[in-house]
DNA sequence: AGGGTCAAGTTTTACGTATAACGTCCGCCG
DNA sequence: CGGCGGACGTTATACGTAAAACTTGACCCT
């Protein structure tokens, strides 16, 4: 750190304006009116710009008590999803004059014993996902006022929770595919324990065991595609009569239907309809085009970084969970449309 | 989190431990050897077990004069590449006692004015990617140690640089096409005004230019399906003899490649060979699977991470490309392969 | 003349931490 | 018996900022 010139302080200003430093702090902070003159403010002003003077963070986060930043925890950067969640956070937060800062739930990044490495910053509180399990422990140390994403209502301990309305969207699914025919369905499910894949499972069950005649089966695969290809191969080459419509927690364990389908010489939605979650960049790039349930993830970052702000000023955060859309793509049809 | 209790602080810890500040600090700190004696260190670990005690980082950053936190500015989260540049910048940095905090570079986050609202962390170092061209600006006024990647060595002003081996890259690209027979090239290019794709034109035309009877054309634009798609629709619509391959700056431009030509009739790769660049997800999710170049994106972060710490140290980062590496898969064969 | 108001600053203080500098007590050696 | 060096602490201070409390002088009103 071999800062042969350290970095110019208030007080550096304050001397080359010929002033003191509060009234640098004054003008700089915008505070002067009827404090300090025009013309001095001025030439603080220009002090500050030659000398290129930037405030020093720590020092004024500690001053204020405060820091105006919020850390959102997620589990994993590789899906474009949690992209949206920090846009729409960030976008409100900036309204506010929050900063947010990211915190990807390490996955063999440094020494388990403080998953917070990454997070020096002081913070003022935090928005996890419910999937970003390892590092929750470590926030609840923190005794930072907290918003849960996606999180069971009933396991984080009265932190404010936003939910999507998954229920929404398996009922959705449920509904087209039962609307096309189908009557014999497989469940791709995710291999993590998740409530909002928990929600999945349940609320497909439900839908499907109220139609006469129809029922689920359910094979399980990690969020990757080889694992998910091999999963729906497996499920469709055991004995018994072939589900017409796979059900998918996720638009890659979608893809992975795709390549077992193909595999098995089966097409796509003239043999087996398929469907995601989430509508990825992925859900547009196969072929035939998906069909998902679009997750507007910048609207969920958006009411998690409100009720994080309504937690902070004190007020309830507002509950309801945020919508969500079936798109119909070119990925089902009715069964045996061939 | 109501107001009414705030954090204990050391000096609560040090009085529930009947002993004085400094006390605290030395025995938390680890530095208590000869000073301290063993029954007086539990005591006060004890306390601050019990009072829920943590370090206020504002305070602290203020005393060292240092955050052992860096910044890593990205232009965008919605690609995996930068994921992978993070976890393996988190994952060194962490060996060293450092923190990585994201910022991705606004897309209409917050005003202009202060593009940092993001990084109100006091930081150590910066590792900016070129291609956050609008960031950069602003990294500049706060004068912190720099390191940039994958930016044009001479226009960084004596930061340092980290760069891609693309150049590598773009000959194994064209050196497989051309073994293979191609001669009549469609270089799909990314409309992103950034040193690494200029480096992918330049490099391309120069092998193939180097081949008798070998030509390319070229294409622009975004990184996006819909606009790739289109852009190749209108180049191999034109008159002329139409090119066999189509070379792709970005695995995303490939995708819409992929869909032009399924508008158009054509099969890959039995009547036109593609290729990408970057090995995402996206390669391998789409029919046939992509051949591309891989860019190892967490040895980048690597690399990146362990520049600015030479920097912050005063050393001299060691020079060298990050090697590349042509991954062959089924969207590439000999021209006219039928 | 005397007080009051106001502009335009300055002086002072506190935020919570890490650490340098300073006591004390006690045992031990020459 | 004087002094000396640990062992075990404590006291004091600085980091850079924001803002409350205070000072000074000029001007105004009655």
């Amino acid at each position: 750190m071999a800062r042969g010139s350290t970095r110019p302080t208030s007080r550096d200003v304050a001397q080359a304006a010929g002033v003191s430093q509060a009234a640098v702090s004054l003008v700089l902070g915008d505070k002067w009116r009827g404090r300090v003159s025009q013309a001095t403010a001025e030439r603080v002003r220009r002090a500050a710009d030659e000398l290129g003077y930037r405030p020093n963070l720590a020092a004024r986060n500690l001053r204020l008590g405060h820091t105006r930043t919020v850390l959102l925890v997620v589990p994993a950067l590789t899906t474009e999803f949690f992209a949206g969640v920090y846009t729409g956070a960030a976008r409100v937060a900036a309204e506010h004059g929050f900063g947010v800062v990211l915190y990807p739930s390490p996955e063999g990044i440094g020494p388990a014993r403080n998953p917070f490495a990454s997070a020096q910053a002081a913070l003022d509180g935090v928005i996890a996902s419910s999937m970003a399990a390892d590092a929750l422990t470590a926030i609840r140390g923190d005794r930072l006022p907290l918003v849960m994403l996606d999180s069971d209502p009933e396991g984080s301990l009265g932190a404010a929770t936003v939910n999507l309305d998954i229920a929404d969207g398996v009922r959705q699914v449920a509904a087209h595919l039962l609307g096309l025919g189908h009557r014999g369905f497989l469940h791709l499910a995710a291999d993590v324990p998740s409530w909002t894949f928990e929600v999945r499972a349940r609320e497909l069950a439900a839908r499907v065991g109220a139609v006469p005649g129809a029922s689920v089966r359910t094979a399980r695969a990690a969020i990757a595609v080889e694992d998910a290809r091999d999963a729906t191969q497996a499920a469709l080459s055991a004995p018994g009569p072939r589900p017409t419509a796979v059900v998918c927690d996720d638009d890659k364990l979608a893809v992975g239907a795709y390549k077992a389908l193909r595999r098995l010489g089966l097409r796509v939605p003239e043999d087996v309809s398929v469907t995601g979650f989430d509508d990825l960049g992925l859900a547009t790039a196969v072929d035939p085009e998906l069909t998902t349930v679009r997750l507007d993830a910048e609207l969920f970052g958006e009411r998690g970084i409100r009720a994080l702000l309504a937690v902070l000023e004190g007020r309830t955060p507002d509950g309801g969970d945020v919508p969500v859309e079936l798109v119909v793509r070119g990925s089902t049809a009715p069964p045996g449309a061939s």
